[in-house]
DNA sequence: ATGGTTGCCGAGCAA
């Protein structure tokens, strides 16, 4: 089961590149992140033909999240539990049933910049409430697969840069302890059990040549329970996907289970 | 330090 992670910037505006890569790569889950739409304007038209169920969580211009799954989908959420006048959409999972069952989880997680600030306040207090829906997931024992853009630079070798972002709510030490606090309750950095080292990244900023200077950072991840772990056989950044016509910012990110 | 760019939608805000 090869599911991946891909923070679109506008599904409007990747009606081409989306389909393109979806011909190529072939996930047969992939979590999207601002979408910037609603679910009512989202354009399904741009993928029939490619087999893929659809299921969104948007908002008018602003955040979003869609699965696309081309396995059937179970039990379909919508909403990071723990706040109802929260009014933002950057959370939304389904079970995917492939030769084994995965509970997914697809979040866009808050910028907070700049902090400190109101934004980083809700930053922090959305992570802590995704804390206590990922200690809810595990009690179950099953595959969990928690992907999308987290908006953290987990260490300085995730940057290339990372003197440029020290002040920065991606990665102030508040922001990295609040990603460990999830980690250590069980959950394996899918990327960063398979591959070792800087240098990998998965967003690179529109401004000031950032791609063409490969100054990039790597943000978005895919966090795997323990028997999600047990599962993994490969994980990838489509890198060259970046440097195509009408880009997003960011790249997507993919793990393959053996599920 | 500053400015640099893109997407939303048609003015600034968010990133």
């Amino acid at each position: 089961m090869k599911i991946a992670t891909y923070n679109i910037n506008g599904i409007k505006a990747r009606a081409e590149a989306l389909p393109a890569w979806l011909r190529e790569a072939e996930p047969d889950v992939v979590v999207l992140q601002e979408i910037k739409s609603t679910d009512e304007t989202f354009p399904h038209e741009l993928f029939d033909g490619l087999g893929y169920q659809i299921e969104t969580h948007g908002q008018k211009s602003f955040n979003g999240v869609a699965i696309l799954s081309r396995l059937p989908l179970e039990d379909v959420t919508r909403g990071l539990p723990g706040d109802n006048s929260d009014e933002q959409a950057r959370w939304i999972e389904a079970t995917v049933v492939g030769k084994r069952a995965v509970r997914i989880c697809g979040l866009y997680l808050p910028n907070g910049n700049p902090a400190p600030g109101p934004k980083y306040d809700y930053k922090l207090g959305w992570m802590e409430r995704m804390r206590t829906r990922a200690r809810d997931l595990l009690v179950a024992e099953e595959a969990v697969v928690m992907a999308g853009d987290y908006n953290i630079i987990p260490q300085d070798e995730d940057a290339a840069k990372p003197e440029a972002w020290r002040e920065d709510a991606l990665a102030l030490p508040e922001s990295r302890a609040a990603f460990r606090r999830i980690l250590n309750l069980g959950f394996t950095d899918a990327f960063r059990a398979e591959v070792q080292g800087p240098g990998h990244y998965s967003f690179w900023d529109y401004q000031a040549g950032a791609w063409q200077r490969n100054n990039g950072i790597r943000i978005d991840h895919l966090l795997l329970s323990p028997q999600a772990a047990d599962l993994l056989r490969e994980t990838g950044i489509d890198k060259d996907i970046r440097g195509r016509d009408k880009p997003s910012d960011h790249v997507p990110v993919w793990i393959d289970l053996d599920a």
